[in-house]
DNA sequence: ACTCAAGCGGACCGCCGGTCCGCATCGTAT
DNA sequence: ATACGATGCGGACCGGCGGTCCGCTTGAGT
């Protein structure tokens, strides 16, 4: 099955939305508000061409989402520390918790979106899955830490977009101030879970 | 100011509704595809009277939501250990968290409705604000663990209802097992900043 | 029994995500 | 340059949603 090559308008216009629809996300109060036929319009296209090229509303806000991420998906995947493989668990735990926060503030409505298109729960849209993987994985590499499933899971939860964005309209935190209680937060677990060890060893 | 007393037909009416919506969604997959005039046409009442007695969608919910977790709320505010106000915070935190995680297993497609309806989040439908401050206020009695603001929305989150509704549907987690994790996890966190006082204590 | 306001119900509205198909446009073969 | 088939475009259109409205029914005080 050879590839087919797309047309060069298509491309022009998948540019168009992506762009569109990234600007009246950032615009806009909730990504609720923004409709189809808006960022159609705002890109200058039909609504046709939206379905066509995304599939449906997930499947736009997916392709957005993945764009933006990508810098750091690479960076996690093959980067430097803190954030990339080669960083001690006890360090980049924290970092990838902390890039994936700052990631959730620079692209609050976006992800916003994103969460509540997956058929009603992040879990399955989005690169879930992959997020929990990772963590997962690094948090079982902590000695003694034991199984990381649900501790992955719990600690992604801690920065859902709704969260996030919760906290800063409503009690206004400043980005700073939420990297900190999310830091302290982190290391209250890890470092109860490495001081037991410390424990067990000694005892 | 005199209160004006209710129709009798009103109050049946309510009844009836409230059941009805309790039914459909306990029986459908999924909340969403339960829609106003499905609830209206099982309790056998026009649109027009869900409307009249609950404001909106989103009232509806809150109203059967309130019902259910009444029980859980006096038990919390006034009842014996280990849920009551008498049991020391060690002890008290996990099991509030048991009891929410309990409370949205058994109630899981209405909680998943909650969640959903407060405008995009659960933050500011239901009763998010009280489990915040009565658990922060718990978290905040252990000896040395400090701010408990940060910590109490972090682990309110990892007993969101979708996230639970995702661990049981796709995962197949029983519901031992994540009572289970969720109070290792707690465990986990607790624990360490308890020993950090001791550690501080001792040196 | 009479009254009348409280309450009911379902036709109706605007909006949304998603579909469809006649038509314009692009890339290519000539 | 031209002609032609495939690719993609666009917006009228659809079903269904939450929510409103208003003429009619019915409960409850006298």
């Amino acid at each position: 099955m050879p590839e087919r090559k797309p047309r060069a308008d298509a491309v022009r216009n998948r540019e168009a939305v992506l762009a569109a629809a990234d600007r009246l996300f950032a615009r806009s109060d909730s990504p609720e508000h923004v409709s189809m036929a808006d960022i159609a319009a705002e890109a200058g296209v039909g609504k046709g061409t939206l379905f066509r090229g995304f599939g449906d509303r997930t499947g736009l806000i997916r392709a957005l989402h993945e764009t933006r991420l990508e810098p750091i998906r690479q960076a996690v995947v093959d980067g430097p520390r803190p954030l990339g493989p080669g960083t001690p668990p006890a360090e980049r735990a924290p970092a990838l918790l902390d890039a994936l926060l700052c990631f959730k503030l620079d692209h609050r409505h976006l992800s916003l979106a994103l969460e509540e298109a997956g058929s009603g729960s992040p879990y399955g849209a989005g690169h879930y899955d992959w997020w929990h993987d990772t963590l997962r994985g690094v948090l079982e590499d902590l000695p003694g830490f034991g199984d990381g499933d649900f501790a992955a899971h719990a600690l992604l939860a801690a920065v859902r977009a709704d969260l996030v964005d919760h906290l800063v309209d409503r009690h206004g935190a400043s980005r700073e101030r939420l990297r900190a209680e999310l830091a302290a937060y982190t290391a209250k677990l890890l470092h109860g879970s490495y001081q037991d060890v410390r424990t067990a060893h000694a005892g």
